[in-house]
DNA sequence: GGACCGGAACCCAATGATTA
DNA sequence: TAATCATTGGGTTCCGGTCC
């Protein structure tokens, strides 16, 4: 373990990776980062072989994915640029492409956040006439998307899809972090032996598997670790049955993020055209709603068997959403690298290491693991180690009290080096919550309390409604307070003859020009992802007149026969837009409902109507076509103001 | 009890990113 | 540059709960 020596021995000219903690952890300045993460590994174990592999894993996730990871857009690509005086050589790294990026040491100081360079090539930053050309090729691509595919292509918004930064997790190794075996006593099964405990994946939270509509975790099988042997020969077959035939595998999620809430969900599994994912469903939500997790969090999953049964737990590797999203403020143990790396301080320590990397190997992968490696130990050694004879364990509030014994490093290990948590915020503390800690302000009590509910709800709903029933969550519907259009007379408005000019058709008179329906709108409508108007059939107004004999027919098809009727809407709440949309109406169990779709969201975004405004939709017919007219009648304020009635016609 | 809004649940195509 | 993969999110269906 190379330059090891220099933490005992203290010879740091024997020590080109040289790392000055005592100027990165003044005592004068801000020391929770370090502190704290003392304090917390301090609450987690006494063991400190552990605790010193804890501390060696967070600070190697600060120090590397800060730097690495979060600062890569400001990596340098232009050689022009003042600050960039030696870029790193590509013969020097890995051939024709890859490079440990280098900063001339005497260059930084002039405008260090612009210039510090890091690991990996820079992200978009492209010029305008980039932009352009990337544009155009986009759309270019688009357009033959929709020649391509034709009839059966269903989206094409043009709506830019977002840019998702991707991380590596194998460069990083985090892949092959694996807890197995801290984990396992935490699940606490008394029963008996729980079997085949092991990592299955490593995985970034996206906003899909963030999305609460969704309700879903999906799990690429190309990224779970050994999925031959992952499922039986029942689950197997069982996950291979069309998705008519099965509802998936029921198992059960141990959730560590929240006090080892246990839901009972359902894997699936779905197979893509080149590839597969097995998918979480069912109450993934219930983990989501602790709010523990955030988008780009990254979490492992455990898999086991309990009585032969699947089993998951789940693990949230906390703060790494940080180094992505660049959100300090989720982040108590934010690492100050723009002071740690001062412009009129030194700045050997980190060049210097990255120097000295690019010197020992040219494989990317391989310096990446230096760095981490390197970092950890100056780190950790430093604090832990060279400061034993000042470190304390003292909780009044005194900053060296007691030093720490070599023994008590790695004989009694319940020793961990502690500074007084009074130097800390009070603010600061209450935000803080690490590896496997419970979360929120519930307590074990209140937890098993709320568990019990749940699972009595879950049970008591299968049981009411048998093996159909898809949806028991608990959660609380939103209170809608009703209108009656009847009785503020709404439904009678009828602005036909007002409307009607405005459509300035010049080619010949509409026909059939007609209000046929008065409506508000509801948070659904408002949806952009519903993408949908909702118009209740008992609503339409001489609704047996509304279609012709062939559009009935093409209506009452199955769902999987017809694609509904293809209409234009003239949206007067926006400077008399068109919008080409499809008419369908969907039968349920007691009545059906007309939809408007596609498209609708383009009249939504012009902002003009909101939720509980009221509309009404108006139908007629230009040769011979179906056509709708959209008019905004007013808002929900104004029903309740008096601009259409009286307060007092609002029901109850 | 019926109507229907809200949204859960599901499927899978589009698309950006990566790899060959 | 093409092929492939992973992720996103559009589209659809229908259940649960509330209100009349």
């Amino acid at each position: 373990m190379e330059y090891m020596g220099r933490l005992i021995t203290d010879d740091h000219d024997r020590d080109p990776l040289y790392f000055d903690f005592d100027r990165e952890f003044d005592d004068d300045g801000d020391v929770e980062g370090f502190d704290g993460m003392l304090q917390h590994i301090r609450e987690v174990t006494s063991d400190e072989d552990e605790a010193l592999r804890l501390l060696t894993q967070k600070v190697a996730e600060k120090f590397v994915w800060y730097n690495v990871t979060s600062r890569k857009n400001n990596c340098l690509k232009d050689n022009n640029d003042s600050r960039c005086v030696k870029p790193l050589e590509t013969s020097e790294m890995r051939g024709n492409r890859d490079h440990i990026p280098f900063i001339s040491k005497k260059k930084r100081s002039d405008s260090k956040k612009k210039s510090r360079s890091y690991f990996f090539s820079s992200v978009g930053r492209t010029t305008r006439a980039e932009d352009k050309i990337v544009a155009q090729r986009k759309q270019k691509k688009r357009i033959r998307g929709i020649d391509e595919r034709g009839e059966g292509a269903k989206r094409l918004t043009g709506k830019k899809k977002r840019k998702v930064e991707k991380v590596c997790l194998k460069k990083l190794g985090f892949d092959q972090l694996d807890f197995s075996d801290e984990i396992k006593p935490l699940i606490s099964w008394q029963e008996g032996p729980d079997k085949d405990f092991k990592l299955r994946i490593t995985k970034r939270l996206f906003q899909t598997d963030m999305s609460d509509y969704h309700d879903r975790l999906s799990m690429p099988v190309n990224q779970i670790k050994d999925f031959e042997g992952f499922l039986n020969d029942e689950e197997n077959i069982e996950l291979a049955k069309p998705k008519s035939e099965t509802k998936g595998i029921e198992v059960e999620l141990f959730d560590l993020t929240g006090a080892s809430h246990i839901e009972t969900m359902r894997l699936r599994k779905w197979d893509m055209n080149t590839s597969s994912c097995l998918m979480l469903t069912t109450s993934w939500k219930s983990v989501l709603n602790k709010g523990v997790l955030q988008e780009n969090d990254f979490v492992q999953i455990y898999s086991f068997r309990r009585n032969e049964n699947l089993c998951f737990v789940l693990i949230k590797m906390e703060y790494m959403g940080r180094l992505i999203s660049d959100d300090h403020d989720r982040d108590p143990l934010y690492f100050d690298f723009d002071r740690e790396f001062d412009d009129d301080g030194d700045v050997e320590g980190f060049d210097g290491m990255l120097q000295h990397i690019r010197e020992v190997t040219s494989d990317e992968d391989e310096a990446l693991r230096l760095l981490t490696q390197k970092v950890a130990e100056k780190f950790v050694w430093y604090n832990v180690a060279s400061r034993k004879n000042n470190c304390l364990k003292d909780n009044n509030d005194a900053r060296c009290v007691e030093p720490l014994e070599t023994s008590e490093m790695r004989g009694n290990r319940d020793h961990i080096p502690f500074i007084s948590k009074k130097k800390r915020s009070d603010k600061k503390r209450k935000s803080r919550s690490y590896f496997f800690s419970s979360v929120g302000g519930t307590t074990r009590a209140e937890d098993k309390i709320e568990a019990q509910r749940k699972h009595k709800k879950r049970i008591r709903g299968r049981d009411e409604r048998g093996e159909g029933a898809k949806r028991s969550t608990g959660k609380k519907k939103r209170k809608v307070e009703k209108v009656c259009l009847k009785k503020l007379g709404f439904d009678q408005l009828d602005f036909s003859d007002v409307i009607k000019p405005l459509i300035s058709w010049q080619e010949g008179p509409d026909k059939d020009f007609k209000l046929r329906i008065t409506k508000r709108l509801f948070q659904t409508d408002m949806s952009d992802y519903h993408d949908r108007l909702s118009m209740p059939v008992n609503q339409i107004k001489d609704f047996e007149g509304f279609l012709n004999d062939e559009e009935n027919i093409e209506l009452a098809k199955p769902k999987s026969e017809t694609k509904g009727i293809e209409v234009e809407l003239f949206d007067l709440t926006g400077a008399s837009h068109i919008e080409t949309m499809r008419l369908r109406k969907w039968d349920m169990n007691t009545s059906s409902c007309f939809m408007l779709t596609t498209s609708w969201k383009s009249v939504l975004n012009k902002g003009v109507l909101q939720e509980n405004d009221f509309v009404q939709i108006y139908s007629f017919r230009r040769n011979e076509n179906l056509c709708f007219v959209l008019i905004k009648v007013c808002d929900g304020q104004g029903c309740r103001d008096g601009a259409f009635g009286s307060r007092s016609n609002i029901a109850n």
